[in-house]
DNA sequence: TTATAAACCTTGTGATATGATAGGTTTATC
DNA sequence: GATAAACCTATCATATCACAAGGTTTATAA
């Protein structure tokens, strides 16, 4: 699996700080309840969106989450990176390139190169504002504007 | 982690077949010796590769293993589900279709359908052939002919 | 100033997948 | 009938996944 709960409920919590952006700070209780994850487990995913300022984190009473920029500024490859770490979808290309020492000669590599980027673009191309508008076909690339 | 070692070593085994192939069977052992794949794991992978029929086994003295197609009838996608099993890049899609029940209403359905059906199209897309030849590029798809 | 409500931090846990290894069984050939 | 090969079953250590429990810190409001 590529994406795990993680990024997915990664995704679920920023389209649901988006949907009910009021200015006010949201509980974690909240998101919770509206995505029906898990608040314990909700907490950890959160943690990791707010270490990479996907989203800012206001402790004490009053506090909460909120979005850092317009729905339109994210694109969902950032938001799932956020919670899951690297996508590679290969071991071979692990933290940033290939830890192994035959790559210079490996034929697969490419291939493995190829697919990584493919995915990587999809996902940098589709911003949270486009999933929240249902603006994805899943036949061709989303069209901008 | 969307394709492991299974995957992988899939892949590495059909190249060998096909690097090697001279009519006669070649043994598992040979295999394992050449690819640097240990001999007891190869043997699962080599055994789902046969059951989907894209190599042909042959019991008993003098036997061994076969490609039962040109490299060109290969594709990637082919191998590497043989071992893998399904591919999808999210729980949400696997076997087959959304196992879902909020399916029809999740705005998110979509995005991960796309990413599946781009993992697919370019892995179905190069054949073993294009492999053996080096005949990848990472940036853009790949040139028939 | 103190009660409270919120995020934050550490640790544990059962289930499953991964990447193997060991040892025996069947089948075809020489 | 010895031998060489694929085949089959079971086990194991490690890691990741998906969560849960319980305490600590920080900011607000009474």
């Amino acid at each position: 699996m590529l994406i795990s709960t993680k990024g997915r409920y990664a995704l679920n919590t920023m389209l649901d700080l988006a949907r009910n952006s009021t200015g006010e700070h949201i509980v974690l209780m909240d998101i919770a309840e509206r995505t029906g994850i898990s608040e314990k487990y909700l907490e950890g995913i959160i943690a990791s969106l707010s270490r990479e300022g996907l989203v800012s984190a206001q402790r004490g009473r009053g506090g909460g989450y909120l979005l850092t920029r317009a729905p339109e500024e994210y694109s969902v490859g950032d938001i799932i990176r956020a919670a899951e770490g690297d996508l590679a979808p290969v071991a071979c290309l692990k933290n940033g390139d290939a830890d192994c020492p035959k790559a210079s000669e490996c034929v697969t590599l490419p291939l493995w190169r190829g697919l990584d980027r493919r995915i990587y673009e999809y996902l940098d191309r589709i911003t949270l504002r486009d999933v929240l508008d249902g603006n994805i076909r899943d036949d061709l690339p989303p069209e901008k504007g």
